[in-house]
DNA sequence: AGCACGCCGACT
DNA sequence: GTCGGCGTGCTC
């Protein structure tokens, strides 16, 4: 009898023993449940071994097996490398591979209900209208029918034992339609053809290749990688190609470019699927029927049959850092998947991340270059308004340039986008009496303003109070003002300069899910919106043909703090949201409100020179050993209160190994210092780029066993650091 | 991660 | 005397 060892979806050291019963179709890869303890649990065969492994155990069977292609080689050594990677628990990685249960059965049935042709003896008004209905919808349950025709599915009932109708069952989960790669694309431009030709030719050959797509915004880097897909899908007709987005990007717009281009709709994969959607791409990318899949960077965990190509776009993106749980880079991660796949991966990006262009340079990508804009759509000019000589009037933002500028935009009918990383009316609230700065208790962290919900939040711990009518300090009455602005603080200034214009405030205050956020992007894609207002979540990859001008309100403020990655964030902030205006025929300007002009960033962004400014950024990065010329590592320590936080941190400090050129500093406050309910502190590793800075940390966490509240996590490549 | 076992406080 | 709180440890 062979032995199984399961993976189970469990924090578990190593896989599980179980004897394969005979006759029962068990592989490598295989979808199993199997009794552990008291219950019966999912996981999935890591390794078959021989009978002789038994060696006199009595092993519990396996149940049962899912009829579902097997987990594939290449995707169990991807798990494998990333819980090593990201010093997690396997059957933790494992389990973002299965975040659609539903998906390992098949496609349950449901009733659906067809027209026969035949007329019921009695015709009334409500049967009337569900034969209308049917024929408008076609073949749909009664409940859709029904509703449908609005009327209660008793009436659908009737007419099928009048024969008016016929019951079917059919799979409720239906399958992607299967993409046309020879549908005519874009005409492509001599420079975005050759781009193309190179990522043709590498589909053509296999395996693996890596390639950075760097194009301006707006040069056609979608239409560009289009054509690789294409190619993808003549070479292997069932190939599949993966397309990673951020999360907030994934609306029907770029959706329908997909529609347009291949004829049928990609299959969608982000956090706002209902289970049925989710249960549906997942089963069908796993039985290798779903050709693209366009998802957020969980869809990188999908277990893919046939994964020939990964798009990453905007790949300098830093929602694809992944800060909860299992922290990982997706593209980082998608490299590393299309490596073992052998399949090829392209990074795409109009402002590549410094490690993305390191890679570039080293080698180990081929660089593709989109300079030039097709068509008519130009990039924006950027100017620097100088706020030392058109300073705003007191306590108002927008110098007069900028004003002017929105007037005009508006009176010819054109939309603008202003940009301002900070969320709330005012991020500090003062007493005029007495000067009390308002900070959450025991911190220094001072409170944000919010008119939208009345509160003082603060955004670094999540403290969140009513506003006090009097000062907490020294108990004047209505004492309480709020200083610098926020978007709700601009939205307030540009409603009162133009009051008919349609104005909308964009943070994650005001678009909480995906949902909202997908609603505020379309509306300003349909010309709903003048003004758009807007935090950090702007600045991303849309198309807003009518933008023509964007005004960043503050653009000195990214460029404070000690963040690793502040200046080139904002650089890249400052070039897509300048990047945005004037994407189609009108050409778009850009206005960066700045009290440092001569800093080299702005330098750089009014100049359009983006090597220059990342070769001042590589250099500083290399001197002091930082990403991508050094690693970081943090170890985070959490527990319900601070005191044992600390406590535990001073024995956390003592038990960390020495080890050759690694640094450690802390434990300082986490990022979040305090997370639901859990007080956070957090280690920070350095070490030269030839350390496994994985090891390390997976020997740091073996000798430590944190008492029973207290919890510790491994960040790899930390990315906060406010 | 579940789930059971086990050892201490307020109840019919 | 029991019911049940959650701290500890095991699951092939």
């Amino acid at each position: 009898m062979a032995v199984a060892r399961i993976l189970f979806v469990l924090p578990l050291p190593e896989p599980f023993d179980y004897a394969v019963p005979e006759g029962m179709d068990v592989r490598v890869g295989s979808y199993v449940t199997a009794p552990l303890g008291q219950t019966e649990r999912l996981g999935v065969v890591w390794e078959l071994l021989g009978d002789e492994a038994v060696a006199g155990r009595t092993l519990k069977p396996v149940l049962s097996v899912y009829d579902v292609p097997p987990i594939r080689d290449a995707m169990r050594e991807f798990i494998s490398w990333g819980a090593k990677y990201t010093v997690s628990h396997p059957g933790h990685v494992l389990g973002m591979t299965l975040r659609a249960r539903g998906g390992l059965s098949p496609s349950p049935t449901e009733t659906v209900f067809h027209l026969t042709g035949q007329v019921p003896g009695k015709l009334t008004d409500a049967r009337r209208r569900v034969l209308d209905a049917a024929e408008e919808v076609g073949a749909v349950n009664a409940a859709t029918l029904a509703a449908a025709a609005g009327v209660s599915s008793g009436v659908v009932k009737g007419l099928e034992k009048a024969g008016a109708l016929r019951a079917e069952e059919m799979a409720a989960d239906l399958p992607f339609a299967l993409p046309q790669p020879d549908l005519p694309g874009a005409t492509l431009t001599g420079e975005q053809a050759e781009a193309a030709e190179v990522m043709k030719a590498s589909m053509r050959t296999g395996g693996f290749a890596a390639f950075l797509l760097d194009g301006v915004t707006g040069s056609g880097k979608t239409e560009v990688y289009f054509e690789a897909i294409a190619e993808a899908l003549r070479v292997d007709p069932e190939a599949q190609i993966l397309v990673l987005l951020p999360e907030i990007a994934l609306t029907q717009a770029i959706l329908s470019r997909f529609e347009a281009r291949f004829g049928a709709a990609p299959a969608p994969w982000h956090s706002g699927l209902s289970d049925k959607e989710r249960r549906r791409t997942w089963r069908e990318a796993a039985h290798g029927r779903a050709r693209i899949v366009i998802g957020a960077r969980s869809a990188l965990f999908l277990p893919y049959a046939n994964l020939k190509l990964v798009i990453v776009d905007e790949e300098h993106d830093g929602s694809y850092k992944q800060e909860d749980g299992v922290t990982y880079h997706a593209r980082d991660m998608a490299v590393m998947r299309a490596k073992l796949e052998g399949a090829a991966v392209v990074l795409a990006s109009a402002t590549p991340a410094l490690e993305t262009m390191v890679n570039a340079e080293a080698g180990r990508y081929t660089r593709l270059m989109l300079a030039a804009r097709p068509g008519a759509s130009r990039l924006p000019d950027v100017e620097l308004v100088d706020l030392r000589r058109a300073p705003p009037e007191k306590n108002h933002w927008l110098s007069p340039w900028l004003i002017q500028a929105l007037k005009e935009t508006l009176a010819a009918g054109e939309q603008s986008l202003l940009f301002l990383n900070r969320r709330g009316y005012a991020p500090l609230v003062i007493c005029k009496a007495c000067g009390e700065r308002l900070k959450t208790p025991g911190t220094e962290n001072w409170l944000t303003e919010h008119r939208y919900s009345g509160r003082l939040v603060c955004h670094v711990t999540g403290y969140s109070i009513p506003k006090p009518s009097v000062c907490p300090a020294c108990g004047a009455k209505d004492s309480l003002m709020g200083v610098g602005p926020g978007v709700e603080r601009v939205a307030e200034e540009v409603r009162v300069l133009m009051p008919e214009a349609r104005i909308e405030i964009f943070s994650s205050d005001t678009a909480m899910g995906g949902d909202a956020t997908r609603g505020i992007i379309e509306r300003m894609e349909t010309g709903d919106i003048d003004v758009l207002i807007g935090t950090q979540i702007v600045a991303k990859g849309h198309n807003f043909p009518n933008l023509t001008l964007v005004g960043v309100v503050d653009a000195d403020s990214g460029m404070k703090g000690g963040d690793l990655r502040a200046g080139e964030r904002t650089y890249q902030l400052l070039s897509q949201v300048a990047g945005r205006a004037g994407r189609a025929e009108r050409p778009g300007r850009a206005l960066v409100q700045t009290y440092a002009p001569d800093n080299p960033a702005m330098l750089a962004l009014a100049d359009g020179d983006r090597d220059g400014f990342l070769q001042i950024e590589r250099d500083v990065r290399a001197e002091l050993g930082l990403p991508p010329f050094g690693r970081l590592a943090a170890m985070i320590v959490s527990a319900p209160s601070a005191e044992m936080v600390e406590e535990a941190c001073r024995e956390i400090s003592l038990a960390a190994p020495n080890g050759a050129g690694i640094e450690l500093f802390g434990p300082a406050p986490a990022p979040i210092t305090v997370l639901r309910g859990r007080h956070r502190r957090r280690f920070l590793v350095k070490s030269p780029r030839n350390v496994d800075l994985s090891a390390y940390m997976a020997a740091w966490m073996a000798r430590l066993k944190p008492p029973r509240p207290v919890r510790i996590s491994v960040d790899i490549d930390p990315y906060s650091f406010m």
